[in-house]
DNA sequence: CAGTAAATAATAATCTTTCGCAAGTCAAGA
DNA sequence: TCTTGACTTGCGAAAGATTATTATTTACTG
């Protein structure tokens, strides 16, 4: 089989390697798009596949997250934000490390991969910043939480919260709406999850300020 | 936030300990349905996720596959095998290799993961014995290649061809099917993609067993 | 034992990646 | 020169893995 070098194929490998950096197949996409409108973006993902397996590109693969490519063909490894995604160059020492593998289980080696992770400099800002609430949070790869929205059952709910003054029970807020109980605490779980309510005491909540202005939107 | 012990996350906990193995969080889940048929995949990712993040179990996350998961807590890297996906413990010499991390680009380190890749013994096996085909097969993370089903179209060109003794050129399977050429060099092309037609003679086709099975079926 | 917050089941949604198809290109052979 | 077929592409759809939503249930705390 042979390759043929296609004007798609070409600005792809134009793109990453002028972009200098570890792009996904989406942000090359992006970029491939400006100077070729009707590329598709299974193009991208074919091609990259290709370059990578005849070698003029490398593929990394970072499980739970996507794949990024490197123009950079010299044998080096990466550091990552376990915040922000990014990637950058491991420039260590020695060019390898020399692995002393005592029982391999009976495996022939073919390579090795050396991650590390940390934090960016823009992200041990961020976090500096807001050293407030702390959650488990962990990288997802799943829904992208840019949906925050609220359902009519949940503005109702914190409605009824952004008029009492205080904290309140959800027994009280359950009968400012006028509903059981144990409907409004799924409302109020989803709330707090969404960060509109909070809980300052035990069985007591909140109105956030970013509950305030979500209901105004 | 305090957690609670539920039956389905000791369960969960208890049979990833009893494997010994490193699991796919659906590989647990077939096992623990055995105890608790009515156990959601989502309760097995979500009891998998706050173990590790609560440092019970360890989350491995490997380049381009399933994140599997460890009940061994202690430091310990892998080797994987990159036909089979099998993944065992790595014995190196010493405990921790040190990273003689030059330029870390203002990163805050907070880990480091170290793998291996090989061929497990079963596998080498497999290899020596199967050393014919070879393509540029990668491991891929998406759609099964299960699917080797015939359309419409495709049956009909493979019946043509069936029917014809020999090899015999795209322009008279065109004829006998009554369509035009450039329509039938596409169901050409993908019925030798799929092994049932095979190209003995340049510009020649001919149907092959496989593709005889394959219409009976 | 009651009240509350955390967890569950079921299902839908989401995101990334790959596949199938029909149509286009192009260089080499008839 | 004309054909042919391997290699490509764009599009749409599907698959695979993981997470979100929500009503309901359950485990803790006091
Ligand atoms: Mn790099
Ligand atoms: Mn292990
Ligand atoms: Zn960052
Ligand atoms: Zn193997």
């Amino acid at each position: 089989m042979q390759l043929r070098m296609t004007n798609q194929r070409e600005m792809i490998l134009r793109e990453l390697k002028k972009s200098k950096g570890h792009l996904t197949a989406d942000e090359l996409y992006e970029r491939v798009k400006k100077y070729m409108p009707r590329i598709s973006l299974a193009t991208v993902y074919r091609n990259l596949e290709i370059l990578s397996d005849v070698k003029m590109i490398r593929k990394l693969e970072i499980s739970g997250r996507q794949k990024r490519f490197d123009s950079e063909l010299e044998d080096h490894d990466h550091i990552y934000c376990v915040e922000c995604q990014r990637i950058d160059n491991l420039d260590i020492g020695q060019k390898h490390v020399e692995l002393p593998v005592g029982d391999t289980h009976g495996y022939t080696i073919t390579g090795r991969r050396l991650e590390v992770t940390g934090l960016c400099p823009k992200c041990q800002e961020k976090i500096k910043k807001t050293s407030t609430k702390k959650s488990r949070g962990v990288a997802k790869m799943g829904c992208g939480s840019k949906k925050c929205t609220l359902n009519d059952k949940q503005k109702e709910v914190l409605e009824a919260m952004n008029k009492c003054d205080g904290p309140s029970a959800s027994k009280d807020i359950a009968a400012a709406v006028g509903k059981e109980a144990k409907q409004i605490s799924c409302q109020i779980t989803a709330l707090k999850k969404k960060g509109y309510i909070d809980s300052p005491v035990r069985c007591k909540y909140e109105i956030t300020s970013e509950g305030k202005t979500a209901l105004k939107a």
